[in-house]
RNA sequence: GCCGGAGUGGCGAAAUGGCAGACGCGACGGACUCAAAAUCCGUUGCCCGCAAGGGCGUGUGGGUUCAAGUCCCUCCUCCGGUACCA
């Protein structure tokens, strides 16, 4: 370690680059290559191992990890999006090591996922090679735009010393089991073995680890597309056909890895608290992990004849032997949130894919009940929701005996019930719940009141009371407030053994398999018997045989089984060797979301060959203090990356429970505005507003068109109405705008400030091209305001001395410095410029330009446009790089007027205007104010009531009349 | 349907409850130029007025306050997300 200065103050300072002399015009095609090359060939930029500690030994210094969501490298290259959070933080992070900040700000890629492969079927490329080639063009966009990007750190999710590291992730998770005692992941080795099971021997030891296990497999359904030969994630599958082609699919169970996310649920809602993000983000996870409390309830299965007898038979059995842990066959278990709604039930609902569905098909219904469950096999979830908003269902022929009335209950099957959800079975109570409602009016089914308002207010006409308030007709619970009854029938059932509180999530286990070819092999084997089938036995890769590489395989095309691509690869990868028993390969691959969940880690220790990441770099340099990426990312992959680190944090290899300190979302970046009018099949010109189906539309330039009152009509046909709209981006709209193109025209530093001046970070807005001009122009006058564009050769301005600067002059500046400083803290960038740009105003008509102010000018401007503040930094004389240099400290003095002028109001309108010492009292102000000649005239005569004086701001005479 | 976010000049926007429209684009005018571009200077919310000046203005309607773009309630529009989770 070395103990130099804040942030290499010398380590990495070199020789200047030779000034370019025959360039008095502010050309950024020549300045912006010459300071990329310069501050990598100097590693300007390289971040050391630890950060640097403060100037006494107690003092850790400060560090700032400073993070962008890193791309996937598409074929497309670079998109305007990306540039907008990259600048963010570049500038947030070239700030803080100015401020002498230790900076980590990394940068690789996520280059997993479909497109490559679907490129590879296409093409025949493999996959790593277009991948390559891709990340080539993403690298070298990153650099034209003047990151600074520690590159030496740079990874790919592809990188088989990364991909090593996964798959060590993935067998942690394999490893660990969640205790439920101490809410924490334990070693699987820890898991208490009950002695029913251990009296079973080895083989059954095994099974309940593999069923303890955080990353488990189970039988679950995909989307199977048999035309296409391939197996389709969810938003492929519209309408039950895949999107590409419009081929039917089917969902069939098949052996997925599943990760235990659930187990953590409680811990991922309660730690969100905590967390320097976005209101709106925490409640979208929160939401997405919607924990709700209930209870549990059992309905005896009987026929409604035949049932009293066995009804209290097993009333007194489960009164002596309690609420079993699974039910047996012989009860329906249900979930329900609002168990005070027991006798509204008039039917029950079991989801399609219900385990008791044979059993509770009467004989005459056999043909119905199949036919029904096929055709919502055929469906994929989304549809099921979407378009299936009316309820359909069949009866089963079966009866459940309501466990607090006696009563029989029929039972139905109908597929808005998910078989995912709770136990897959529902009481419904139609009174009260609006989805029970439509299908008891579908069906003829009776509906029964069981609540009223608590303040006796008649429920609303037509619409179902689904709030809380008071019981009736309950037995004896009638007249109980929901809260009451909640908590009185659920320890009655408790105590008779009939239920018991239950907490359900909507977050469901991860399924986190795919039957693709590029992504990470599952580092595990399953054991062959001698005839080469599996026993069901598995076993881990060990450690020092990662990572399992992908095999090379000749043809990507898929097959004619939902079989993953890697079941087709040569025997030598397929089938091994171990301990004397064979093994056959895992073929499915883990899912892009794998890569992208720890990155953050390895960018701090990337070429680690020993562990995945030292724990003393670990400890310093985490959590990562500012994340900036899309909102889409709000849930998954957020919540995925949490819930590793959390298993990783339980595990002892990391320090902190949570990665993600301050969340920022950057906004979206639309296509610049455009008009759109409509014409007939006739070829003449519809108003907007009267548009029909067969018009079309058509782009109107914006010179032939114009704003009356609420809208845009055409100018040669006012009558004419015409939208006015940015649309987001597309190949297909042709609005796309080119970072390449962007940069060619204008400079990088010119797409790197406008799109920070656009409008806050956060906010949608649309592109404006007329905009880039404008900041471009702005740069210019950077460059005139320094050099004289109209010498032969290169030389400072004439204007530029070494006068001090006048008071109205170290104000201008220091003011600036105040705000560019708040702002770059606030991520207000858009404000920060508008002030720079003021600093700019104020400065150019003056004759004399004091270096004094010019010099740290350029220093604020340089984390917003290096490459041009590397350049005037140079040509006055200072050593490079200002990337390095000192951020300049604000002199409050120079904060403050000796006099300031302020508003004067009388009944809250403004009337004039008077000018005071800045730290007036009260009495001089309103002395002042009345004194005015216009304010004393209008104050003539009348009355005044009150009189508010806001020190420093304004006064206001409110007067009688 | 539900959950977010947003409605301010011709456009992008700014404004700790205290001078609405900073800054930029566009437009208009001037200087420079043979001319144009570039540059520099100025004007630019709307309406009335020669002017001084006045009136009106932050999606709608109400409220709180000496004072509301900002806080509260109602409604409307747009954008994004989400989808029967019992």
């Amino acid at each position: 370690m070395t103990s130099s200065p804040p942030n290499g103050t010398d380590f990495n300072r070199g020789p200047m680059p030779p000034l370019t002399r025959q360039m008095p015009r502010y050309q950024p095609s020549r300045i912006e290559p010459k300071w990329q090359e310069w501050w990598e060939s100097q590693r300007t930029f390289a971040t050391q191992r630890l950060p640097t500690p403060g100037s006494t030994a107690a003092d850790p210094g400060r560090k700032a990890y400073i993070l962008d969501m890193f791309p996937y490298p598409s074929g497309d290259g670079l998109h305007v999006g990306h540039p907008e959070g990259y600048t963010a933080t570049d500038i947030v992070a070239r700030f803080e090591r100015m401020r002498g900040t230790s900076v980590m700000h990394p940068m690789g890629f996520d280059a997993f996922g479909l497109p490559a492969e679907e490129y590879a079927i296409r093409t025949g490329t493999p996959p790593r090679e277009s991948t390559d080639r891709n990340i080539a063009t993403f690298t070298r966009q990153l650099k034209m735009l003047g990151f600074s990007y520690d590159w030496d750190r740079v990874l790919s999710t592809t990188d088989p010393g990364y991909v090593r590291w996964t798959q060590w992730i993935f067998l942690v998770l394999f490893d660990t089991w969640f205790d439920p005692t101490l809410q924490k992941g334990r070693p699987i080795a820890d898991l208490p073995i009950p002695a029913e099971v251990a009296s079973d021997g080895e083989g059954a030891i095994a099974a309940y680890r593999d069923s303890h296990r955080l990353a488990y497999q189970s039988e679950a359904p995909v989307n199977w597309c048999p035309a296409l030969g391939t197996v389709l994630a969810n938003e492929e599958v519209i309408g039950g056909v895949s999107e590409r082609g419009g081929h039917p699919v089917v969902r069939i169970p098949l052996r997925q890895w599943m990760l235990r996310i659930t187990a953590y649920a409680d811990r991922l809602e309660r730690e969100l608290e905590g967390l320097d993000w976005p209101a709106s983000i925490k409640k979208l996870q929160s939401d997405w992990i919607g924990r709700s409390t209930g209870a549990e309830v059992d309905f005896l299965i009987a026929a409604p004849d035949a049932g009293a007898e066995a009804f209290s038979q097993w009333k007194i059995s489960r009164a002596a032997g309690g609420f079993p842990a699974r039910p047996g066959t012989d009860v329906l278990r249900i979930y329900t949130t609002r168990p005070d709604t027991l006798y509204g039930v008039t039917f029950m609902v079991v989801a399609p894919e219900h385990p008791l569905i044979d059993s509770l098909t009467a004989p005459g219904q056999r043909q119905a009940i199949a036919a029904y469950r096929d055709a919502a096999a055929r469906k994929s979830d989304l549809d099921r929701t979407d378009l299936a908003r009316e309820k359909t269902g069949v009866f089963t022929g079966s009866h459940v005996i309501h466990p607090l009335t006696g009563r029989p209950v029929p039972v139905w099957v109908a597929d808005y019930v998910l078989a995912t959800y709770g136990t897959g079975a529902i009481m419904a109570v139609p009174a009260h719940d609006e989805r029970d409602l439509e299908f008891a009016n579908a069906f003829g089914i009776e509906v029964i009141t069981v609540v009223e308002p608590a303040d006796g207010s008649a429920p609303a006409e037509g619409r179902l009371f689904a709030g809380d308030g008071r019981a009736v007709a309950s037995g004896p619970y009638t007249g109980l407030g929901t809260r009451d009854f909640i908590g009185r029938v659920a320890a009655d059932l408790a105590a008779a053994g009939l239920g018991r509180p239950s907490v359900n999530y909507k977050l469901r286990d991860w399924l986190f398999s795919r039957q693709r070819f590029w992504g990470e092999p599952f580092p595990i084997l399953h054991e062959l018997d001698a005839d080469g089938s599996p026993t069901g036995q598995i076993r881990a890769v060990d450690q020092q045989e990662l990572p399992v590489a992908l095999p090379e395989l000749t043809d990507y095309r898929p097959g004619d089984t939902p079989d993953p691509p890697l079941s087709r690869s040569a025997p030598e990868w397929l089938f091994l060797e171990r301990d004397g028993k064979r093994y056959r390969r895992e073929t499915n691959t883990m899912p892009q979301w794998a890569g992208s969940c720890w990155y953050y880690l390895r960018f701090l220790d990337p070429k680690n060959d020993l562990r995945f990441l030292d724990p003393e770099i670990e400890k310093a340099w985490m959590p990562v203090d500012l994340y900036i990426g899309g909102a889409e990312h709000a849930v998954l992959h957020l919540l995925y990356s949490r819930f590793w680190h959390k298993v990783l944090y339980d595990r002892g290899h990391v320090s902190q429970p949570e990665p993600f300190g301050r969340l920022v979302n950057q906004g979206m970046i639309l296509g610049e505005m455009e008009f759109t009018g409509y014409r007939s099949g006739k070829g003449g010109w519809v108003s907007a507003e009267k548009r029909g189906e067969d018009d079309v539309a058509a782009k109107v330039p914006a010179d032939q068109v114009e704003k009356q009152g609420e809208h845009f009509v055409l100018r040669d046909a006012p009558k004419i109405r015409v939208e006015s709209r940015a649309y987001k981006m597309s190949k297909s709209r042709g609005n796309v705008v080119n970072p390449d193109q962007v940069v060619r025209d204008f400079g990088a530093d010119s797409l790197r400030l406008y799109e920070m001046f656009m409008g806050p970070l956060e906010a949608t807005k649309p592109w404006s091209t007329t905009g880039v001009s404008g900041v471009r122009g702005f740069l210019d006058r950077c460059w005139r305001l320094v050099v004289d564009e109209r010498a032969e050769e290169l030389a400072l301005a004439s204007q530029v001395c070494d006068d001090p600067p006048s008071e109205d002059q170290f104000r201008e500046l220091h003011r600036t410095i105040d705000k560019v400083t708040k702002d770059i803290q606030s991520l207000s960038f858009n404000t920060a410029i508008a002030r720079m740009m003021e600093f700019v105003n104020f400065f150019t008509p003056l004759e004399r330009r004091p270096r004094a102010v010019l010099e740290p000018f350029v220093t604020l401007l340089a984390p917003f446009a290096p490459h041009l503040a590397e350049e005037l930094w140079q040509i006055l004389g200072r050593p490079a790089p200002v990337s390095l240099a000192a951020w300049p400290a604000v002199e409050n003095r120079w904060l403050r007027d000796e006099t300031i002028e302020i508003p004067v109001q009388i009944q809250g309108k403004l009337r004039g205007r008077v000018a005071v010492p800045a730290d007036a009292d009260i009495e001089t102000i309103q002395a002042t104010a009345a004194a005015d000649p216009k304010i004393a005239e209008l104050l003539a005569g009348r009355e005044i009531l009150k009189v508010v004086v806001v020190p420093g701001r304004l006064v206001n005479f409110v007067v009688k009349g």
